[in-house]
DNA sequence: GTCAACGAAATTGTATACAAGGATTTGTCT
DNA sequence: AGACAAATCCTTGTATACAATTTCGTTGAC
């Protein structure tokens, strides 16, 4: 889990794309990185390598790498799969979760309420982020909170997007509320339907997802 | 899903941790490797790192790349992720699967049924692969069948050893037995159930599964 | 005899040079 | 004028050279 800090080009270099610098179809030229990072080529190209790997952009032989394009279907599917996977952690957090998780879940779920009660998104969004963490945890079952949390860094960008959606902190507010007296109570099916249904995309927040998709590009001159 | 087949360095060092060739621990010297396979450092980086994303291997900066050791726990939990993704993979199939996907499935269920008849091992496993992948297509979800293909392609080696012992291959047919006929009568939640029954890993299996878990390095001169 | 410190060798990380394969542009022919 | 072909340029893939760090061995002192 160590996620070594040495590499932090993989970082910069994702950053450009999830900040939506670079958008999904663009070529990613391995010399114009290198020198806009100030490196030659050859950890550009170890970097590019890295986020392949996660999905993140596309290497196509001899041709180079693009961002990868992510059609609203597979991203639904993503999210299909992210909803399995926490709930998932919630069933095991519900039947596993020591006294000392449940404080951590539960204070992080205070944390959200109070950003959630101020209205304020970023610091709801940063919550968010620790008090699903806080569950991955819970579950203690380390190579599927490896991946949840792999997919979940996957689907961040769109997730911060979903959020600005109105009302939506207050959806999720409501929904994690569920999913804590689920966890609480040691209710395993309670808590992963609750999170099944805090995550998947469905009803008006399919179209907040396609906004969401279209954001980034439209946001660009093109 | 392409996979690229120019990148047959990965597959031949993979190959080289997979049959045991080199075992957990062992360290992956760059300049080895390029003198063996007859090519410079530089490739072999790169199907290093691409071996890192996988977890097959572990890069540890500036001190080299070792093979992954992979304890039981970690294995178990490795498995268990394993039958919760496969067994959503049984229960859209049993939602959404075509005739067509129902005939494949059908056709591969045959082979092991023949396989299993004759005692062949090998052609079981070999087709045992190819029922689990037709369950996969027929849940239409691609995103799901990568990371389920690729969680099994890591599970590989050990499948393989699990099912020499002894029994185990008429178990596993009986199990797709139950998994087919979920399927085959739409009924979502026994599909998933019966597949998650057949993936996880519980029972005598256990002690199956620490066994092939020495197997590897027990053959190798130490 | 053991431990520590210094040094040398080996190994990883990075840069640059070279080779090979596409993509683009230009020129010619219809 | 449009289309096809060929040649050039640009980009990726690979090799090699160099720098930096780690590790192992040796030597010395306690």
């Amino acid at each position: 889990m160590s996620e070594r800090r040495a590499d932090l080009l993989h970082d910069k270099i994702e950053d450009l794309i999830l900040t939506g610098d670079l958008a999904p179809g663009d070529r990613l030229d391995e010399v114009s990185l290198a020198t806009r990072f100030g490196v030659s080529r050859t950890p550009i190209r170890e970097a590019l390598m890295q986020l392949a790997a996660t999905g993140l952009i596309e290497l196509r032989p001899r041709r180079g790498a693009v961002v990868a394009e992510v059609g609203p279907k597979r991203m639904v599917e993503m999210f299909e799969v992210m909803a399995e996977l926490e709930a998932i952690c919630a069933r095991l957090a519900a039947r596993r979760a020591t006294p000392a998780d449940e404080e951590r879940i539960g204070a992080h779920h205070r944390a959200c309420a109070a950003a959630a009660a101020a209205s304020d998104e970023d610091a709801y969004y940063y919550e968010n982020e620790e008090f699903h963490e806080a569950i991955d945890a819970a579950a203690h079952q380390e190579f599927l909170s490896e991946q949840t949390r792999a997919l979940r860094r996957r689907l961040k960008p769109y997730r911060r997007l979903q959020l600005r959606s109105r009302g939506r902190v207050r959806n999720s507010f409501d929904e994690h509320e569920a999913v804590v007296r689920a966890i609480l109570a040691h209710d395993a099916d309670a808590a992963a339907e609750a999170m099944r249904a805090h995550i998947v995309v469905q009803g008006e927040r399919f179209t907040d997802l396609l906004a969401s998709l279209e954001a980034p590009r439209a946001a660009r001159a093109r």
